[in-house]
DNA sequence: CCGCCCAACTGGTATGATCAGTTGACCATA
DNA sequence: TATGGTCAACTGATCATACCAGTTGGGCGG
């Protein structure tokens, strides 16, 4: 099979380069960045390039460039937004941080019982029919990378069910952070995509505004692939990362 | 007493222009910006501006941009990231939109408790120290305003005493939120911010690492303020906004 | 010591040219 | 008809070179 062949602009290479460089800590908070006229010497490109990829840093919250003076890295742990995630669990190099993974892990499990639990009180009967066709996709086939994104789609369904932007939005971020490693869950998180069975009880309860139930039945379903992923993470734990570089999909 | 006056470079006026259109509906999904030449000469500027610009767009997840063809409009329901929460909470023309409001008092009524255990889990002495610090700061003084500034102090603490850099990235998104309702907040939370025995009570199960506890007690603060703001925006339901024009506090 | 000025930085804006990918109309061929 | 090639007219991407504007610090005169 034929891969679509990557290709980066220049002006995405200079923002990444710095972005790992600042996520890495190579690039301390308080340091100041080179200037722009030095940075396009350095890199080797042009000036519009190297601002359109600091204009993305600052974007991201991890510089602050101030007219005249020295543009500075911030403290990405104290300014950065929830969009740093995806690049922040996969290092430059391809590691995971197991970390981070576990922090992802925690919001993830914080955040799918809310949601349940509104999707049901909004008992949107669209929502409903959608889950449900999703479900019975689910018990067609055995096939892993269908099942997974057919329970990745479950939950898009779930949030825009829930009518709540906020959760919306965290749910995107979170679904470009767990992109990353898509490859791996799918692997890792089997049993929790084979939980059929609850996925369509959670559909009933939508249908039946039974917001309680919803809530509970979403904790136990996420529950299954926390378990799983955070019984892998311990068993890398000394490590502090997993190795990552190989991915057939991205 | 004077303002520091605002100065906004060509490039955030371009970006927060058309990022207004298209989080306000003017540009829908699939539309085409205007060529970036085209951009030049409606807005009066140069196109280095036009696109770094642009690339913030790119950045936040509203424009897709390709070389050779038009820059297309995306769904930011779909696409967007948590980070365009405070500037969609607050439209250009100063008005709140009360539906995202509800959904951030859900997302932080879900957030809270989790970070409260979690932290509490990690019992770091340093954290307690500094959870204590403020509560008796926040004993001090009746000012609304320094009040509100230590209870915000307080979660950021809390956040970052939770080790979840998940959650504190969250948090940062939610701050910069909040930042933008700062003096309506002061009024409508202030039960909220007075409720200094129950901050204390928290601090306290942090440093016994009784996560239970500190999870329930993190959920009865946060619904005194989520009561407050509930009614004031069920009082404004039929509106579906709220006029926000003056703003004494950046 | 204070205040002013100026030179040497920094980022911000402007202009115009050229490179490179996409699209669609057109046309020759099979 | 269907396929594939050509080409012009778009689009964004990159480059080079100015010059404007804010910041900083050193030196100089008071």
């Amino acid at each position: 099979m034929f891969q679509t062949l990557l290709k980066q602009s220049l002006s995405d290479a200079v923002y990444a380069q710095l972005r790992e460089r600042i996520l890495g800590g190579d690039l301390a908070p308080g340091d100041s960045l080179p200037s722009e006229r030095l940075l396009c010497e350095m890199l080797g490109v042009n000036r519009g390039a190297v601002r359109e990829g600091i204009k993305r840093l600052q974007e991201s919250g991890l510089v602050r460039v101030r007219h005249g003076g020295p543009t500075q890295v911030l403290d990405f742990q104290e300014e950065g937004g929830l969009e740093l995630l995806p690049s922040l669990l996969i290092s430059e190099d391809g590691q995971m941080r197991v970390k981070v993974a576990r922090g992802i892990l925690s919001l993830r499990e914080s955040l799918a019982p809310a949601v349940a639990r509104q999707a049901a009180q909004q008992r949107n009967e669209d929502t409903v029919l959608k889950l449900r066709a999703i479900v019975a996709s689910m018990r067609d086939t055995e096939s892993a990378d269908t099942l997974q994104q057919h329970a990745f789609d479950y939950w898009g369904e779930l949030v825009a069910g829930s009518g709540n932007i906020a959760f919306r939005l965290s749910y995107n971020t979170l679904g470009r952070t767990y992109r990353k490693i898509w490859h791996l869950l799918r692997q890792v998180m089997a049993d929790e995509f084979r939980d059929r069975d609850r996925l369509s009880a959670l559909a009933d309860a939508v249908a039946a505004a039974d917001g309680d139930l919803a809530e509970q039945l979403a904790r136990e379903h996420v529950a299954i692939g926390t378990a799983a992923l955070s019984q892998l993470l311990d068993a890398y734990a000394e490590s502090a990362r997993i190795d990552f570089s190989q991915r057939p999909r991205s």
